[in-house]
DNA sequence: AACGGTGGCAACCGCCCCTGG
DNA sequence: CCCAGGGGCGGTTGCCACCGT
């Protein structure tokens, strides 16, 4: 069996939090500062599981949190950063100062999933779509059906990670010590990469003039494809450092 | 006006990695 | 080296507002 859960549910509270709660949280985080979530509730006076406030704080009451209107040129960089990362969101969000990896994965999933398809582009792979297969991915891609889950056909938490396989295409890779077939019935995460290209650390995004986008600058040194080349980096399985990439992104003074 | 479908997003779940003992 | 616990992460769910019929 796997680890006990992280806190025992009896008398928990779950669900929206109420501004008492938030108030609570960030009087004793500025007291005594983020860290041991484990036992900041109790210490608190909260009534929560240790992850769901640092959850709370994390994507909601940190003060630096920029919310809600993503500019395009955010969102572009996002699309930039996805090619690159795939849905590595923590990634992506260091890119995006003030930006949480929860509302840059809620961004992704309700916009740019959608923009992408419609432009014709499979958001998994950033490359062009056939028009057959965006009509089949299109229509998979539709919200989780009321009526489905009015007759308790949601998925299991078993069995996610098949259907899960099933809708994010070839990209997807095993994580580490993974050598198995795609499907894993253990729900590993799954994480998909772009094709595999190897790249200098160094990447550069330059803005287009004429439209305000981006288009990434990086040196690649190798033909694409090569997905023998397994990774030199073995905390991220990129062929570069993701966590260092150097960005020439003239609106964020700070790179991380 | 009522109802069902859809979109958006906060929050939860469960797995994995890292680190300290 | 091994193990346990804390924390981080990505995927998924639940709720609510909005929209179209």
């Amino acid at each position: 069996m796997g680890r006990a859960p992280c806190c025992s549910k009896v008398g928990l509270h779950k669900g929206p939090w109420t501004p008492k709660e938030d108030a609570l949280l960030i009087k004793y985080i500025q007291d005594h500062g983020e860290g041991q979530w484990r036992s900041l509730p109790k210490n608190a006076g909260l009534l929560r599981c240790g992850k769901s406030c640092r959850l709370r704080w994390m994507n909601y009451l940190r003060p630096d949190i920029k919310r809600g209107n993503i500019t395009p040129e955010e969102e572009d960089l996002i699309i930039k950063l996805h090619g690159l990362l795939g849905n590595r969101w923590s990634l992506i969000a260091k890119r995006l100062p003030g930006r949480t990896d929860n509302e840059i994965k809620n961004y992704w999933n309700t916009h740019l999933d959608k923009k992408l398809r419609n432009q014709g582009i499979d958001p998994n792979t950033h490359k062009q779509l056939s028009r057959v297969l965006d009509v089949e991915k299109t229509a998979r891609g539709k919200k989780r059906s009321r009526i489905a889950m009015n007759n308790h056909t949601k998925r299991s938490k078993t069995s996610k990670s098949n259907e899960v396989d099933d809708k994010k295409g070839d990209f997807m890779v095993k994580t580490k010590d993974e050598n198995t077939s795609v499907g894993d019935e253990r729900g590993r995460t799954k994480i998909h990469l772009p094709k595999p290209i190897r790249v200098s650390p160094i990447i550069s995004l330059t803005r287009h003039n004429s439209n305000g986008s981006f288009e990434a600058n990086y040196m690649s040194t190798a033909s694409s494809g090569s997905s023998n080349s397994q990774s030199q980096n073995p905390k991220d399985e990129l062929p570069f450092d993701a966590e260092n990439i150097m960005l020439d992104i003239p609106w964020i003074s700070s790179t991380t």
